[in-house]
DNA sequence: TAAAAAAATTAACGCGCGTAAAAAATAAAT
DNA sequence: ATTTATTTTTTACGCGCGTTAATTTTTTTA
């Protein structure tokens, strides 16, 4: 930078200004860097920046599980908003590990963020440490909340969104049975079966759970070796199925499929089959997977929002916000 | 670190040392640290580091797109092995994008990486901003290869594993039709398009290439919509489709699920259908998806003990190292 | 055109660490 | 108990930038 002020004449405070915000030069010297700039490709370095500068415009974005898809299109929306709105998004994957989830958050903290967006592990995460970290920075929970921490939480409404399919499908059909993890790992896991067995006794229906063994994130393997097994042995109460989340029901499609079971609501149907999360994918399973929709775009503009909001201000809110969205129910084939 | 310093009794230089390599420290003077590490939770900051070593023990992994479970699968593998070596994975993906592609790069540099494992665009990139790249850091190419750049190059043997698909293919039905992007983001695209090529005339056969349109990484959406117009026209010579890769399968299987097409070897089916990667998913197709699979392990393996060759060795080789793995069978329902 | 306001420059310090050289302390070898 | 080799400490500088305060220059306002 030293150079570069010698080579544009320039003093290099000024330049400081500049590459932090160039508005905040005079326009006739904003051209003069310009057009040095256009010479030599001088860039700041962004991490001497974060060393030094009392807050950046860093924003963390942290997803439990980036190999999942349905996190991966959630991030990049995030992503997106985020550099709309003029900061620069840092993204992280937890591996599903709690340690990892701390350990981000460790690395997210040397980059000074204005804040960060966390949609935590849930269960497994380790409260303390995050309310640790909560205390030093600006936090909008996404995805799934951790009750008493951060400033705000976006996310669905399990139980709109739940209610919604559990309508349908005893509208259209027999009522269905839950079919989730036993010890789930997905956050909202544990609120979509509180829903569902709330919406079966609305209807006056008794609800059914269905528990398949299995640790970790992938859900498409536990939900079709527990298929595999529930299947089997015929002992369902219903012939429809309600999964607590898409990938679930994507094992569990291929294993009926490998058992002879047609999935569908027509005639000659055994099974129904719906999800929740709409899922990247769900549209294409065979047939396309039932399901209803999360508001993506609503989740992160309004987790970006808030958060914007926090940062221009300067101080957090005294109460926690919590947006909930509806979900649509995105009717296919499988029930 | 001064406090900490200060508070454990040991100069900073010695910290400095022992941060740097554990081991480069008398074992009474590393008991002395660790025990005062025990009290205070000092951890140095990492961006502090990366800013003053010559060379830091990152290493950089670029992906050209993390939503993919594919190419996350790969990065996961890839970082299991660079955290087993005693480096650090700092994993950036390119979203598609050559645009973001250089700007990892850009990013990466500022990390002053021990090395880099690098899976390019391919088509897309900008080889004269990587080659440039590459003169500075130590850079191996993964799954995708750029001829005269890198010191190495680790993938798969395209030529081999479209050979023996399309073998089994001829060997047990009618020869496949290969389905394909007409312009593929996927670099290894024509690399595929000529095994099928070279491998149908080596069996006599002639060669057909059906090339949907499409454009970006959506290659399910493509190959569905791809194939429900190839499918209703029933032009094909074949009833047997070699896709170019899973994910273009998983979009054919799809829109012949819901054209009526059956799909399998058996008697009654209209279809046969086979991909290339041995996608994640490509278990829970229905019918779940015969394919020829990559060996991510060995691939990762070896990209990561060249690099740390490279880096250890502290030279770069003369000539490039190319190490092309062989695919294996997966034989499943659709073909 | 002079006075006031705004912007840029100079000079100097700080961030959290790496690193080099010389001096001092400790351990190993004789 | 010496000598020698190995570690550690002291001292000091550097990395690439942010930031502040005092000063000078430029622009705006009257």
């Amino acid at each position: 930078m030293d150079e570069f002020a010698a080579m544009s004449g320039i003093s290099r405070p000024t330049l400081s200004k500049y590459f932090n915000d160039p508005t905040s030069v005079r326009s006739s010297t904003r051209q003069r860097i310009e057009s040095a700039l256009a010479d030599v490709d001088y860039r700041p370095n962004m991490y001497a920046i974060n060393q030094n500068r009392r807050m950046t415009n860093n924003i963390g974005i942290v997803v439990p599980y980036l190999a999942d898809p349905f996190f991966a299109e959630i991030a990049r929306v995030m992503e997106q908003h985020v550099i709309d709105a003029g900061f620069r998004p840092v993204l992280l994957g937890s591996h599903g590990l709690p340690s990892q989830e701390i350990e981000n958050l460790d690395n997210l903290r040397l980059v000074k963020p204005a804040g960060v967006l966390l949609a935590p592990l849930g269960r497994t995460s380790e409260l303390d440490r995050i309310a640790d970290f909560c205390a030093d920075v600006p936090t909008v929970f996404f995805d799934a909340n951790i009750e008493p921490l951060g400033e705000a939480f976006s996310g669905s409404d399990n139980m709109q969104s739940i209610g919604l399919i559990v309508d349908y499908l005893c509208r259209t059909g027999e009522p269905p049975v839950f079919f989730e993890m036993k010890t789930p790992s997905n956050p909202n896991a544990y609120k979509r079966r509180n829903a569902y067995v709330a919406a079966m006794e609305r209807l006056g229906q008794e609800p059914h759970l269905v528990q398949v063994e299995g640790e970790g994130w992938d859900f498409e393997n536990i939900g079709f070796t527990g298929a595999q097994a529930v299947l089997s042995s015929r002992g369902l109460p219903s012939n429809t199925l309600l999964c607590s989340n898409d990938r679930l029901a994507i094992g569990l499609l291929a294993a009926a499929y490998q058992l002879g079971f047609r999935v569908g609501q027509g005639e000659g149907c055994a099974l129904r089959v719906a999800g929740h999360d709409d899922h990247p994918f769900s549209r294409y399973t065979c047939p396309a997977l039932t399901t209803v929709s999360q508001d993506y775009s609503a989740i992160a503009t309004r987790a970006a929002e808030v958060l914007f909001g926090i940062i221009e201000s300067g101080h957090r809110p005294d109460q926690k916000l919590e947006s909930h969205f509806e979900g649509r129910l995105i009717m296919r084939g499988s029930a």
